[in-house]
DNA sequence: CATGAATGAGCCTTCATTCAT
DNA sequence: TATGAATGAAGGCTCATTCAT
């Protein structure tokens, strides 16, 4: 088993306030308004501290994508592991993705900026392939889900449509739909007011578009969302 | 009549070659990695003649977000003007937004940029109003289809839900689906090998799971398309 | 007699109307905060029009200069002109100066300006000359009075002392003294609360030093200072 | 006991330099004139050092009408100490004003500068507390030799008038006519040859104003001026 | 290892002046 | 003669990164 020594304790925990201090910079003013001057001034260590735990600057953008994904994929398996049919765990992972969109709303942003050309030429493809590796990881997850109700015949899946072309149009969706609810002022003036009751509304429809069972109409989804962020999310 | 002079229309021109030369830099390097210099050394025009066009680097940035949300009202106007019933339409407006994530795929990131605080400090609260007023166009084109739709038996609305909200489902899938295509690299590692042709199917699903008639199984989706592609968008 | 043509009477008006937008700028924000482009905005001229008035932007704050020690010339004229004994003339002198310090605060700040070496280099040598025409105009007029006192007795110069001798200590105090009252904040904290006051008892107290009769302790400046507002500069 | 470190020598030191650097600059072209380009080409270190030194260009110039400041409190101060009846001293703060005014003769340039709008606004209130507490010291210093006189009975003050209104009329006095003699050029011209001379007489005029004993007319000036430039200030 | 001063390229912006219309 | 767009040098300032201590 791997102990850490005090030292390295001492490390990781440096690191981490490196991230805490780093990211809300980055949110409110983007990779422009972010730099490592005034990371430093803010956790009161030296550059040179800074620069002995993240190579540029760039890195540090890639590790506050890292640990989000991370995050995201925690999230995603436990609702995974809840114990229901198909359709109701489906259910906790929307509950998930909302948690996600609610307590990292900039994650959006970190992936548009980790794409940028002039991003990718300065930090090392390692990193960028463990970021990779949570997203097939959250997809995995929720095809694990679809398969389950493929085999339990709640689900028949339409001709040369895969377990994964189906969570594509979730994720679409969902994740859509929470970049629309944090990018558009527009929305209220439209008279959509509960746009993430709407996102659940559309997942379920979509669902239902595919037959799932038990459809939205038939059961109760409040309840069902009640129960998982209670027996799912309440003690995280 | 012609209103405006040949220096003014000269002007005009030189704005429009700003622009063009503008948007692949900040594609390609984002809000960061795009300036003033550079600018005047790609156009040939020197500093000062670039700030009498825009008065700050943040303004060309919004007017190419203008520009481009002009574009997607045209389309979607477009599309909204095609003879058929409703459902067809609605496929015509899918096209519409394919046609505007492929032509404009740096959209999604302009949207991101005009709304960091050290844009908007900087730019007119006016110019900002135009952008989010195409958008509500684009919103109110839509909705005024599935009013046609309903109109003409051809969709009931769930209890306690507006077009507009309908629309905003659609619009959820299909941004967040384009705009996954775009930053996503895992796609193909998972067995998505056509995710234009998935989205297509995924907002078909949905409309479907609102039980909008004709269902997609009961029309050659293929050859409605191809008929949209023809009447509406060939000559454009 | 010399007409001015309509051409030429609108010619100097818009000279006119071009310094009086200048001189605020200048004032509160120094050479420094000054442009071309700003003054063209605010008088609404174009820029090229500016151009045809003043050959640069120094020769506007040399007009600014020669217009104000024009204006200084003419108050100490009319102060000269007083009908009354010199040392009463005196009083009218300090008045004018009192006058002129409060109107064009911002003299001193000109003539610090029209001395750099930069400026002194980009225009004309004549223009100066006027300025220091006027200077040397009022020394003589202030000069004129003294020599008036020592012809009517009033005034013994002291050995080796010249009328402008006297004139440029008198000059010194009350320049000095508004200098002070306007660079100086901490004057109230002092205890000094009526400067201007004082400035008149100290260059009483100098010609009383030079025993100037009538001393004035043996007559009521309140009173001919009362004499002079109304006789001299009530109609200015 | 040493409290700086090398580093911190050679940094103090580099701040001496700049300033060294800066002063003639600003003499000579004004706040207008002078750049943090030319600074760091002068002495050679590169921008962003200058700016490690000084937050903005602002804060050199007030750096530097500090400097000035202070030195004159130090000139005063010895004068205030020479040991001999108050009326001489009062002749070696003359010594002191001259002395200032000619090692430099820039600082009332420095006050304007220091006073500009879009100075302050940049920089500290602090550092113009610093300035303001300096003339405040100068002040005293002279005033509490007024008090002397007045406790020796050497002077009696006019009613209503404090010891330093009676400075005030000395430091107008003083500062207007060596600013006169350096920006006039006109002084020759009048046949003012021996301006410092004059402005010493015309100090001494004012005190004998005043009826301070012993009066100009009953002591050796100019050998008090040599005893005091002898004992007070040969070794500055 | 930590520090933080030094570097210097690069950025945004302003402005005096010119000149074609 | 009036206009105002074009110019491009210059200025203030920032920042990622290095490196001597």
């Amino acid at each position: 088993m791997d102990l850490l020594s005090p030292k390295q304790i001492e490390i990781r925990e440096r690191e981490e306030k490196i991230l805490l201090a780093a990211r809300p910079m980055i949110v409110r003013e983007g990779y422009h308004g972010f730099s490592m001057d005034r990371i430093a001034e803010a956790v009161k260590y030296s550059k040179g501290t800074i620069y002995n735990h993240f190579s540029c600057k760039e890195e540090i953008i890639l590790a506050l994508a890292a640990q989000t994904s991370a995050k995201r994929v925690e999230l995603f398996q436990r609702a995974a592991d809840y114990r229901a049919i198909a359709r109701y765990r489906m259910v906790a992972i929307g509950q998930a993705a909302q948690i996600f969109a609610s307590e990292y709303t900039d994650h959006f942003l970190f992936e548009e900026i980790i794409m940028l050309p002039s991003v990718r030429e300065k930090t090392s493809e390692k990193r960028h392939a463990v970021i990779q590796s949570c997203e097939i990881q959250c997809m995995s997850i929720v095809a694990g889900i679809v398969r389950d109700a493929v085999a339990s015949s709640d689900l028949v899946l339409p001709d040369n449509m895969s377990p994964e072309e189906i969570v594509f149009g979730l994720w679409a969706l969902t994740s859509g739909g929470y970049s629309i609810i944090l990018k558009s002022e527009s929305l209220s003036l439209l008279g959509i007011n509960k746009p993430v009751q709407t996102v659940r509304d559309h997942t379920a429809a979509l669902m239902d578009g595919y037959d799932w069972r038990p459809l939205s109409k038939d059961f109760d989804m409040d309840q069902v969302v009640q129960q998982v962020n209670q027996k799912v999310f309440l003690n995280g």
